[in-house]
DNA sequence: TAGATTGTTAATCGATTAACAATC
DNA sequence: TAGATTGTTAATCGATTAACAATC
């Protein structure tokens, strides 16, 4: 079995995507009860709000660290500081968007929800008649000052956001600017370097199976039966 | 065992999640390949484009039919005719959409994205100097009209772009309106009855796992190690 | 103390992968 | 026919859940 080991040697517990996926949710209900001035929490409650086992969200946490108290649970706000940190949310990171389309425009208008120190810095688009307009304090640039500007201002993930054709140019155009990961909304599987990490974002995937739930057209529902 | 018979009586096997969210995937690479020409491909051809294992992609296709020759592999119009009947894509699916912000906007754009019979066909917002405004051929109507106009069309999903704390009211008065499916963009987890399907297209959770893969600045990569 | 709740091990469940007979 | 590739069963792998000692 391959085992990660941190430099002072502990095995590191690969830890799985699900896993990962599910703190920036924990983190979410963790923001609402720190808002409504919730001090703790247990798996229990948390498990309620989302429809999870306790003992999986308690599993998740354990691999990061001991962040309960045995018979009290979790305190919100310490839990809150200690995602944040596994989520390198603590570290303030640029993000750069290719693609000022009516999405790329959107997102940059988001920027609020993509707060916790995670902001887009720059946007870039490839029509010229886009360039220099404005969307909110950030002006759109060209793409040839891609590589140049994720390396000034320490870019490290990159938004796509250009149609399906195009997404694997912006792609490569990323990677070789240096950035360290990918969120794409383009509705195509992108390739990259084993190094950079990419995320998809394409809300047609959820669409489209989506419909495959809906009850056929004109058909009773069929009857669960115990075997 | 809970299981599930078609009025014919023959056992239906429960189709996982994972499954159901691979077709539109298939579907995607299918469409491409069918744009350039090509007639017939191989589980194996599929794994590659998808980096995904070819049983996988027999396995489930097999769970609705046979779908392919042996010996031949799959014919690429067949395949896309089967997804898409899968997915009730060949049945003309109409959505409604609440929230006409930039988001919203984006997504009614895109309604060419939305291809393949489904189509937002009501925009709805809750803002009165937005009641009226055209966006493409949509004009933006008030809530008050939602229940009327989803029965009158035949909406069966309902897409929500409004902020996270007027989510769940918008998701409500789908429910009551008699939609199906909701696709939920905005970051809260929202409670419908069991009946209603609710998907999630939060960027923010691809977004925020993202930085998780990120090297932690200024530290170096620890090497795997074999156990 | 008694009740609550964590962290963690063991058991279960389900999904992915390998292997192969069937057959084009 | 020989080679290729499916559909499917069996084996493997990994993720979820249950259970419980530790302890607040």
């Amino acid at each position: 079995m391959v085992v990660r080991r941190s430099r002072r040697g502990e095995v590191m517990k690969k830890i799985s995507e699900a896993v990962v996926r599910r703190l920036p949710v924990y983190l979410q209900v963790l923001s609402d009860l720190s808002k409504r001035d919730v001090q703790t929490v247990s798996s229990q409650e948390l498990g309620n709000k989302l429809d999870l086992n306790p003992a999986q969200i308690r599993k998740d946490l354990a691999y990061f660290g001991e962040f309960g108290r045995k018979g009290i649970g979790y305190d919100v706000s310490y839990l809150i500081e200690k995602i944040r940190q596994i989520l390198k949310l603590d570290q303030g990171l640029n993000v750069g968007l290719v693609g000022a389309g009516n999405l790329g425009r959107a997102l940059c208008n988001y920027n609020t929800y993509l707060k916790d120190n995670m902001k887009i810095t720059a946007v870039f688009d490839a029509n010229p008649a886009m360039i220099g307009v404005a969307i909110n304090s950030l002006v759109v640039m060209p793409m040839d000052q891609l590589k140049d500007i994720v390396v000034a201002r320490n870019i490290r993930i990159g938004i796509i956001t250009v149609p399906a054709a195009e997404a694997q140019n912006v792609a490569d155009g990323f990677v070789e600017a240096g950035v360290e990961g990918i969120l794409n909304f383009a509705p195509t599987i992108l390739r990259v370097p084993e190094h950079v990490r990419i995320h998809y974002a394409d809300f047609t995937t959820e669409l489209l199976s989506l419909a495959y739930y809906l009850e056929k057209e004109g058909d009773e529902t069929d009857e669960p039966v115990m075997d």
